[in-house]
DNA sequence: AGCCAGGCTACCG
DNA sequence: CGGTAGCATGGC
């Protein structure tokens, strides 16, 4: 909690999610789980041109995702990279979003999609459904690695479960509502401060103050 | 010019 | 199982 404390003072609220607050209740999760798809090993910058794009063209609907032609599709999601993988992905998100309209997909329905593993799946179920998933990605690895085993190691040889869990512990007293908020900011501020200071393939530790 | 970005899958030993 | 090539674009 100090660490975020001191995270959240730095750099202040991280407004990720929703990008177009005009849309509707199920298009803007809708929208969010867009981003997830489209963010994987690829950074916000890029995903963000796609975004407008497919909010311009009034596509950050699942039904219109589906209606719309893959090679087109494709197109529009160029310049996110993958675009091939990335086109299928979506079609599949919004198939599987439409099924389950009236109901909430468990983190096991989400793995079973092709094209989602653990990092989407709770990166899903934390800011598109506001369920506690801490969400691990490789920032948080170099970032919490870093504070727990030393700088400058790869940290492999940990499953994604035992960093998530580190933080599920640190927080159990917590009620849900507030981690949901919590793991949301935390997570976008790691994020931030691994951009600004824990910088890949450079090393500004000297910077670091945590 | 080269490395990196809010990863995942398939396939290898 | 753990490890890794391939996927692709744009920014710095």
């Amino acid at each position: 909690m100090e660490i975020y404390d001191f995270l959240f003072e730095k750099y202040g609220e991280q407004r990720w999610w929703p990008v177009h607050s005009s849309l509707g209740e199920g298009d803007r999760r809708f929208e969010i789980i867009i981003g997830c798809i489209l963010t994987q090993n690829t950074s916000w910058k890029n995903v963000e041109k796609v975004v407008d794009n497919l909010y311009e063209r009034g596509l950050i609907s699942a039904k219109k995702i589906l209606e719309v032609d893959v090679d087109v599709l494709k197109d529009l999601i160029r310049s996110a990279g993958y675009y091939n993988q990335k086109a299928e992905r979506l079609k599949r998100l919004a198939r599987f979003y439409l099924n389950f309209s009236n109901s909430v997909p468990t983190r096991e329905d989400l793995l079973e999609l092709n094209g989602v593993g653990e990092e989407t799946a709770d990166s899903i179920l934390l800011y598109a459904y506001d369920l506690p998933y801490f969400v691990v990605d490789t920032y948080t690895k170099r970032f919490i690695g870093c504070l727990l085993e030393g700088e400058g190691k790869n940290f492999k040889g940990h499953s994604y479960g035992e960093w998530q869990d580190f933080f599920h512990s640190a927080f159990f007293k917590l009620d849900e509502e507030k981690k949901v908020k919590l793991f949301k900011e935390f997570h976008a501020l790691i994020v931030q401060y691994c951009k600004d200071v824990c910088v890949k393939g450079r090393k500004f530790c000297e910077d670091c103050n945590i």
